[in-house]
DNA sequence: CATTAATACAACCGTATGGTTGTATTAATG
DNA sequence: CATTAATACAACCATACGGTTGTATTAATG
């Protein structure tokens, strides 16, 4: 089996959502379990139960059999794949600058010659 | 008028779909319409535009009136935005390392002492 | 100033999303 | 091993999304 390519449609999608980015931030350091998450929002247990199920396809969080209870754990990593897209734009956005700056630098020393 | 707060849902959901982080890409360093942005994608003049339009409204690209042309330029500051509340999870991450290290070094110095 | 290139908008269609309630499965534990 | 706490799944509803075609508006330019 290969390794998943990052879907960005599907990460940036899950992240689309105030509920679950919420979930992402609550499964960094907690060990809860789908219902102790379900309980810190106005909704039912089963529409929490499918933010998360959007999350997992995303490849955000896993989640772990600990005694009755599953504990829904956040997938760092992905993260870090969806913020090395934004940096690549960054990235972009300095090549335009420099390529600026540079046609700038050499008009001036057209000019000035 | 007041600056309007950063609108996750819109920006994640943006970037959600793989044609529009093409124009946002193109857009950080070309100056083109929309018809000759349209004439990059598989799809219809009025499909692409309904995609900028999305962009515009998450704050992710603004057009510019030049001669008869409305130019595309993405709005890198609000991919920065985007960026820095992914690089908030990191931190949140980093506070649960830290706090994991401190715990088990209390316990060895316990053990030790 | 009439033409027309460029953009905008409206109506429609199939499918996905975010929510609900109800039922089924699973597996720890008394 | 029967109970039941915890999770999973199915069916349904309203609305949003991604696409289409067709028509309307706009404003630069010959």
């Amino acid at each position: 089996m290969q390794i998943a390519p990052p879907d960005f449609d599907r990460m940036f999608g899950a992240l689309a959502d105030h509920t679950r980015r919420d979930i992402v931030r609550r499964a960094i350091d907690s060990e809860e379990g789908v219902a102790e998450l379900a309980s810190h929002y106005p909704m039912s247990f089963a529409a929490v139960q499918k933010h998360i199920a959007i999350l997992e396809r995303a490849g955000l969080v896993t989640k772990h059999r600990i005694g009755r209870r599953k504990v829904v754990r956040t997938n760092v990593e992905t993260l870090r794949v969806a913020r090395r897209l934004l940096d690549q734009y960054e990235v972009l956005w300095r090549g335009r600058i420099d390529r600026m700056t540079q046609l700038v630098t050499e008009n001036a020393r057209e000019r000035d010659q």
